[in-house]
RNA sequence: GACCCCAUCGUCUAGUUGGCCUAGGACACUGGCCUUUCACGCCGGCGACACGGGUUCGAAUCCCGUUGGGGUCGCCA
């Protein structure tokens, strides 16, 4: 019985690229977490699903993926939202849109969930699982201490007699439900752009499916949520492939037939691992801020692990669309190369944008009102004449600074202090979801304190990291209004120029860092 | 470490039914032209089929192995 798995999904691989009139029309989907900046990523996903949709004349949809009470937040979601809107990248469905297929958001589907894990409950394929972090925990700490080539979950409770269950279901007592997986026989994941792929069951992890907050995890809700909204076909990140026969295993137990799956390459930083904010900008607002074009960003994706049939480098977005064939997909990891990119932005400047529209996306992107109203007050009293604003603010309309090491030579603080600064600083800044400049001065105000440094000292390096200056706009505003994702890279610049922080000088700090009892996180 | 994916210039890639490939284009780098400077633009240069076995008359293209890179192994997605 174990090996009789019949995942094959749908009619193989030609189903995506001729579906019969018959068949449902083409419905796919981006399906991204408000758990941070909106990271270009999802941007690139979104872009080839809108692709393939279009392309078949289907539909788009987008979903919220807010299960993770603990980090998604409001503010995220429109962020990404927003920038998915910037980039053109339109949806036909979603929290904003609405659709028949709703709600699209999955904290407003939890009764949809709970009653989906009621029927695996009833079929056997979930059993409710007591165990306590620490348990799990030191079952994890054994296998790796024994070197055990099975890691996750040991199926405890799956052994526990159903008088116990239902005893301590009643007494209430906090439970996860998790994902029986057989253990023995392979799995077939069928995949548009390679060789079907097996995985041994006896490696797949026993999912947690609801936690312990009632609420789902991606594997379940996704599963779920992907039928319902009747998607065809799920085009997504590599990292998916390994969690893929949960998924399987998903629609098999609900009697589901699964969608086409369609695992693209993930996007890489220059040293060829996944591309990283630690490494690499990866949020979409920082590459408006730095002033790259929308149509560019898209375009430059879309060359991404694909190219035109024809080998043209510059492409909109529609031209992508009508030009797309899945099949032209390259399956190597392409490294999200900044230079590349402006060039791309060049050209679209160069070759799009006529006098009056280049003044226009001026004045939309930082020469309007909204922008400079804010950074008035910070040079209001310093200025004589209107001519000194410029000089004034220009770390907040150019790119990043260009800092060496010469650059932090100063009398009142060392380069090595002024590493230290900038390292903890950014620590110090890490998840901050209110960017305000009351929250960064809450924040960064005691840092001075704990390091018995003087605050005049410590905004030395801060200075030169977000404005090329010694001296510049006041702190906290000029972070505020620089925004998160310009003042991390800025800050991560500036020790570059320092000459960076390899692993064994970042451990040091961190031991340093602790050591000052703050409120870190 | 186990499992899985991937593999053409430093980077993005063309090459997909094996011969038209002495491997094409673009970025970067570089030489020159244009030009009052710089840039743009134009012309040229550098530069890759990871390695080893097969299959074949013939392999970047197919098969196997090795190596390398990446991903996954959370009550995150």
């Amino acid at each position: 019985m174990a090996n009789s798995w019949d995942l094959t999904p749908t009619s193989g691989a030609f189903a995506a690229t001729v579906r019969p009139m018959s068949t449902p029309a083409v419905r796919t989907r981006i399906a991204p977490s408000p758990t941070g900046d909106p990271h270009v990523g999802t941007a690139y996903i979104a872009l080839f699903n809108l692709c393939f949709a279009r392309q078949h004349g289907g539909q788009f949809i987008l979903r919220i993926e807010d299960t993770d009470q603990s980090r998604s937040t409001p503010e995220y979601e429109k962020a990404i939202l927003d920038s998915l809107s910037w980039l053109g990248l339109d949806w036909d469905e979603g929290p904003d849109k609405g659709g028949d297929k709703g709600p699209y958001r999955q904290s407003e589907r939890k009764d949809i969930y709970r009653e989906h894990a009621e029927i695996l409950r009833k079929s056997g394929h979930v059993f409710p699982c007591f165990c306590s972090d620490e348990r799990l925990s030191e079952v994890r700490k054994a296998q790796t201490a024994a070197k055990s080539s099975t890691k996750g979950y040991d199926g405890h409770c799956l052994s526990l007699e159903a008088s116990e269950i239902e005893s301590r279901l009643a007494a209430g007592e906090s439970h996860v439900w998790r994902l029986n997986v057989p253990r023995e026989g392979t799995c077939e994941v069928l995949d548009l752009l390679r060789d079907p792929i097996s995985i041994e069951w006896s490696t797949v992890d026993m999912q947690i499916l609801l936690k312990s907050d009632g609420l789902p995890t991606y594997h379940f809700a996704n599963v779920v949520d992907d039928h319902l909204m009747e998607i065809t076909h799920v085009l997504r990140g590599e990292e998916w492939i390994s969690s893929a026969p949960k998924h399987l295993l998903l629609y098999k137990a609900f009697g589901w037939e699964p969608p086409v799956f369609c695992h693209l390459p993930l996007l890489r930083n220059p040293d060829g691992s996944k591309l990283s904010k630690r490494k690499n900008p990866t949020s979409i607002r920082y590459y408006e801020r730095a002033g790259i074009l929308p149509e560019a960003l898209v375009n430059f994706l879309g060359r991404m692990g694909w190219s035109m049939p024809g080998g043209e480098e510059k492409f909109s977005c529609e031209e992508m669309q009508k030009n797309f064939d899945i099949m032209r997909v390259s399956l190597g990891g392409p490294v999200f190369d900044v230079a590349k990119l402006r060039w791309l932005n060049g050209k679209w400047i160069r070759e799009d944008l006529n006098t009056e529209q280049f003044a226009e996306r001026m004045m939309t992107w930082a020469v309007n009102r909204d922008y400079l109203l804010p950074i008035i007050p910070l040079i209001h009293q310093r200025v004589d004449t209107l001519a000194d604003v410029v000089p004034m603010i220009t770390h907040f309309l150019s790119g990043n600074p260009d800092l060496s090491e010469e650059s932090f030579v100063h009398k009142k603080i060392t380069p090595e202090d002024c590493k230290k600064v900038l390292v903890f600083a950014g620590w110090r800044l890490e998840g901050m979801a209110d960017w305000s400049s009351e929250a960064l001065k809450e924040r960064l105000s005691g840092l001075a304190t704990d390091m018995e440094m003087k605050q005049g000292a410590m905004n030395i390096p801060l200075f030169l990291a977000l404005s090329g200056k010694s001296v510049s706009t006041p702190l906290y505003e000029t972070l505020a209004i620089l925004g998160p994702d310009v003042s991390r890279v800025r800050l991560r610049l500036a020790v570059d120029a320092l000459g960076g922080a390899g692993k064994k000088q970042l451990k040091k700090l961190q031991k340093a860092y602790d050591a000052l009892g703050s409120k870190a996180e």
